[in-house]
DNA sequence: GTAAGTGCAAAACCTTTGCACGTCG
DNA sequence: CGACGTGCAAAGGTTTTGCACTTAC
């Protein structure tokens, strides 16, 4: 939390961020989950990816590195997954979810999400931090979660629009 | 969109404001489509309501006015409605989705949710103007719209959840 | 009169769940 | 062996859609 220099020992992200493979497999542990071929599969694919994806998404590539993953376990790995903090949920409003690992965030997250392809950027706004807090507490809630989206249209999905127009 | 004192003629909401349901009418009209009874008893049910309500609501709503509504009219309808300007979507990534009146709304809204019951505080968020117009620019994208919610646990759901545990 | 609007019921969609089998400890 | 985990297929719940009948204009 405080502004310190960086020692060559000591970093910032001391756990999930060297070793996320093992941090699930212990986290599973710690809840007194096994640790399955499923399950791992399941992790590997999410952690294969850069970029958002859904729950089709790591069906298909799970399915590339243990063909006996089925549609079932994914969707009840995810919120194993999601619970462990290393994946987070990107709800932008469609049919289906989205998903993201939480390799690189380190303040809150916003989206600019484009309404006609499927491309989603993800921007940091660190003031939501404060912004939350201060509305929940204004309310007498307690905060648990937030979003901040915004849809537009990327220059493509405008030079597209123009042509058919 | 200037300052200026109020005069006893003009209004700083000269349309929908004062007459909704006319306008409705009218913008019907203007798109070439009918005035039909169950779409004047959807939007009389909606504008009998001054908070969040869902389609299932308003056919509830709508039925009582005139009982030939059917579901299938209310979700034609809603999207018809929506893009008067006289209702807005509220997704909070439920399974299904609420609707709202914009009478009195004049700036951005925010939404702060309950997490465990249905409650859904509307907040002005007058500073997303400016913060999707900004952000969309920086990407060389066209704002199409914005949401921003808070999600968090009111009080007596925080007492309800203290009392379990 | 005619095309748009409607009701009904079935379909569509992602996601969840019941059940019997598999498997890990 | 016993409980957790899994695959399959069916269910679940909201929203959409095809079709024949109604109705606004």
């Amino acid at each position: 939390m405080t502004t310190e220099k960086p020692s060559p020992v000591a970093v910032k992200k001391p756990d999930s961020a060297k070793d996320p493979r093992g941090t699930f497999m212990t986290f599973l542990a710690s809840k007194g989950l096994r640790v399955t071929n499923q399950r791992m599969a399941i992790f590997d694919a999410a952690f294969n990816r850069t970029d958002h994806f859904t729950a089709e998404d790591l069906l298909t590539d799970a399915r590339a590195i243990d063909d006996s993953v089925s549609r079932a376990t994914v969707y009840r790995s995810l919120p194993i997954l999601v619970e462990s903090g290393l994946i987070r949920e990107v709800d932008v409003g469609r049919d289906h979810k989205y998903y993201m690992t939480t390799l690189h965030q380190d303040t809150f997250q916003a989206q600019l999400i484009c309404q006609d392809c499927d491309k989603i950027v993800e921007v940091d706004a660190p003031f939501m931090e404060w912004y939350g807090k201060t509305l929940a507490a204004k309310y007498n809630m307690e905060l648990v979660s937030q979003r901040l989206q915004v849809v537009a249209r990327c220059q493509s999905c405008e030079n597209k629009a123009g042509k058919h127009a």
